[in-house]
DNA sequence: ATAATATCTGACATCATGTCAGATTTCAAA
DNA sequence: TTTGAAATCTGACATGATGTCAGATATTAT
């Protein structure tokens, strides 16, 4: 009862550990909170240097100090949510084994991620928008994706695992399914329930790539690996 | 040969071909065909109420005598795409028959739609992340299609055409997976061939909707309806 | 304690927005 | 065709956000 918390609060950043911890690491970092708190609360439409460094006592010519503008303070935050991406997807791209099982996996652990990260996936989406930078890191971010899955269709294929379609436009599809129903399900409130959400993505996916006869049973014993 | 023409050059608006053509009426048109012209060689972003006004030989202030700012205007060239689309898509909803030759019907009908209608989807969407108003519009429309989507499922679960799976959360999953997808294929430059996407959405959608077993065949018969 | 350096601030120029009073154009009645 | 009331258009203004910069203040090593 005593440690409960509301259901998501954005992580924090903290500078680096050293013994000199320079004055600019910790306005740096404290920029950085300031815009996912601003996130996890506001829409990014609503985001303004002003209104940003408000929350953090500096003035807003500090700002500048550190980003060039707040597409570049976004993009900082893409970085931190690519990293867990990549980290919690990885297995069905490299690992070995039963490919649905891996398949499985990896779809939970990207649902994990973006239950927890979701205001940053939203966010830097919206601002992507507004920003021809931003919105070729985004690109690229999700190019990387079906340059994989592509990859990884292309190889199951070759294994007769796969019906033998074109594997890009597939793979672009899924990709899009997957970004798109994480940003609406967990992306703003009101937040999703993910278990529906995992289940729902595992039955497209599947169902498209290995065939819906893996669907039948398949308890959830996934759920610890 | 002398017909030929730029592979997708933006639809005009007319005012209505009533005897009277009033000057409001003229004018209110040539800025929606400026707004189109303008989506379909620049990003949204860089829409701004002086350069659209600039081709239309107004003053800017003109502008405001018929939009309330350029998501208004945005919201209007949703309207025609939105009657478009559910024009191309209606089949599946409410026709009778063959369920998955319906349902290829309306996927080809949607594809056809937004390979024309591109830009106005990419750049509406954009727009709705820089505008509550907009934004609001879009998730409507959106929602319409997941509502839709939702029935059909659910009907033909009733009948055990579909597996029993929760019918929402794979609906609206299905239906970003199309948004997002006709997004990156028409929204901009480089434009996508429409039949490999085409065929990559009916494959998702017929093997997870109805089994994979019905894709070994069928020929696309359904090019001539 | 102090000087060199790093960090921060206020003030400025720029640009897009939306409004409004008044100028200009339209169009229907005479 | 003329005319004047209504419709349409325009220039000028106020506002608010942006990014920069010179100088002020704080930090840190010595």
């Amino acid at each position: 009862m005593s440690d409960f918390k509301k259901s998501s609060s954005p992580p924090r950043v903290s500078p680096q550990p050293t013994l000199k911890v320079e004055k600019s690491e910790r306005t740096r970092a404290a920029i950085l909170n300031a815009g996912l708190e601003f996130v996890w609360s506001q829409p990014f439409r609503d985001m303004t240097v002003n209104a940003l460094m408000a929350s953090t006592g500096l003035s807003r010519s500090a700002f500048y100090q550190y980003f060039n503008d707040l597409h570049d303070l976004m993009e900082t935050l893409l970085d931190m949510l690519k990293e867990e991406v990549f980290a919690a997807t990885g297995s069905w791209f490299t690992g070995a084994g039963d490919p649905i099982a891996l398949l499985n996996e990896s779809l939970a652990g990207l649902v994990d991620v973006c239950n927890r990260l979701g205001p940053i996936l939203r966010a830097t989406n919206d601002a992507a928008a507004t920003d021809e930078r931003l919105e070729n890191a985004w690109a690229q971010f999700v190019k990387q994706f079906d340059d994989a899955v592509t990859t990884r269709i292309e190889a199951d294929q070759a294994q007769g695992l796969i019906p033998d379609f074109d594997a890009r436009p597939l793979a672009i599809a899924l990709n899009r399914l997957d970004a798109y129903t994480l940003i609406e399900a967990f992306g703003q409130h009101p937040i999703s329930q993910p278990e529906p959400v995992r289940e729902a993505l595992a039955r497209v996916w599947i169902s498209t790539l290995y065939g819906s006869e893996w669907l039948r049973d398949r308890p959830s014993d996934l759920v610890r690996n």
